[in-house]
DNA sequence: TAAAAATATGTAAAATCATGCAAATATTCC
DNA sequence: GGAATATTTGCATGATTTTACATATTTTTA
């Protein structure tokens, strides 16, 4: 029996049952179980087959290694999270809002924490889920497009019955004079809303946001407890920020 | 039988009903629970599923950013939503639960449909989200982690006061006899809490999870006003499940 | 907290494999 | 046709993989 004989009644094989086993075709086309290994090794490496132990099978249903998720790295944001996530304690009840530099805090959050999170961000909550030891609860409601977090009557109602440890926010504008801004009635309604709630309140923001102005006011800075950015707290962009009823810079 | 043949199955069953028990497999493929541990070991190394205490998980749900993940039976279940998208009129209500199929209906709604999405399903919201002319409503609440829908009494609560037009549902188990059944407690209340505040209820299921029974049971085949599925209408595989008081089927 | 279930780990037996080598077979060239 | 050359094949060897079982540990459940 040729070679390429036994090469396409193995393919004709593979076809027929997406597998063959070394033993049955030796047995089949009465060879060596070696010359059946080669043919298959041969066949592999044509790309025609996928070589397993005891067989071969198809390449057709076979998985495509589909690689992993690259992680892309916002230096500033992971600095920021990284410093955010020394606030979060066990048992706490924490609240926060969406955003990219809170998906950066949601994705930093330590393995071993055990608390709860609250947030208006299904953005959020689907990577908070990602932590074995973290109960993830979402405040739902309208969902605002653009901003990707719950809006509405619903939310505010939902928030006015809770009380949180720490609540999170990410920002639009803040200066020192004007405070929290934002451009948006409904989401600033919902970040007074989460402020309420909290007994500290976090705001974390890229240095580059600092002096930008938006045209809704959410709060006073004196309103806020801690104010966290990429920036080491003695750097002189922040003194503006600083000093009696000003948040603790971090 | 050989190693990736099992893991092949087991792919197969993961991506049909979102997870598997290691007992279950052990029983179904003749081998030991030390292979099939070993198997779902492996493939959790290899990144295709999610091992847990007692079997294994789709990772279909945990990292829903990540777009390469493939989608099993993608193109049923798009003709599935080619048959859905035809129940949804301008100015509905419609509630739609999680899952992969609910999420190529939530993709394929017309641009000029004008209706409110509530859905227990963060996903589900942000893909709803991208629809300018949808309103989308959360429905908030315990984050099942697993599942990545939300659970417990506040959904409950909230579904109660509501009234919708259509309910969409996906299902893990359809037989003519069992009805609708589903493997877990709190998924199993939430969704016969949809159901009861529709007017009509709609269940979307790729043939082969026909005939397939969990252990909970959430209805009979007589409270679903429609059955989709990929297949003809008149297709035999469904004969059991249409007749008088029994589902229109698409 | 105790019992039950599931898991990790080590071990041993069986199956499968890679390798080198010599015999058998095919191919080429004159 | 026949010798030289190349390829293919089977066998022996030791290495590797796969699997089930036993045992200790961890996790879950009641």
């Amino acid at each position: 029996m040729l070679k390429e004989e036994r090469h396409k009644i193995i393919l004709r094989e593979i076809n027929l049952h997406n597998k063959v086993l070394t033993t049955d075709l030796s047995d089949q086309l009465v060879v060596s179980e070696d010359t059946i290994r080669r043919d298959l090794n041969e066949l592999t490496e044509l790309g025609f087959v996928l070589k397993v132990h005891g067989g071969a099978m198809s390449k057709t249903f076979h998985y495509p290694f589909n690689g992993q998720n690259q992680v892309y790295a916002m230096e500033a944001k992971q600095v920021i999270a990284g410093k955010t996530i020394r606030l979060f304690k066990n048992e706490m009840l924490i609240l926060i809002e969406g955003g990219t530099t809170i998906m950066e805090i949601a994705k930093q959050i330590p393995a071993d924490l055990k608390a709860t999170f609250l947030t208006v961000s299904p953005h959020v909550s689907l990577t908070l889920a990602e932590h074995e030891n973290i109960d993830v609860i979402t405040i739902g409601g309208r969902l605002a497009k653009n901003y990707n977090i719950h809006t509405g009557a619903s939310v505010i109602n939902e928030l006015s019955g809770i009380k949180t440890d720490l609540c999170i926010i990410g920002t639009n504008g803040i200066s020192a004079e004007e405070g929290l801004t934002d451009s948006d009635w409904e989401v600033v309604h919902v970040i007074k809303a989460m402020m309420r709630t909290a007994k500290k309140v976090a705001v974390v923001s890229i240095a580059e946001k600092f002096n930008s102005v938006q045209k809704i006011r959410i709060s006073d800075i004196t309103a806020i407890d801690y104010l966290i950015t990429e920036l080491p707290p003695e750097s002189p962009v922040l003194s503006a920020y600083s000093g009696r009823d000003k948040p603790l810079l971090l």
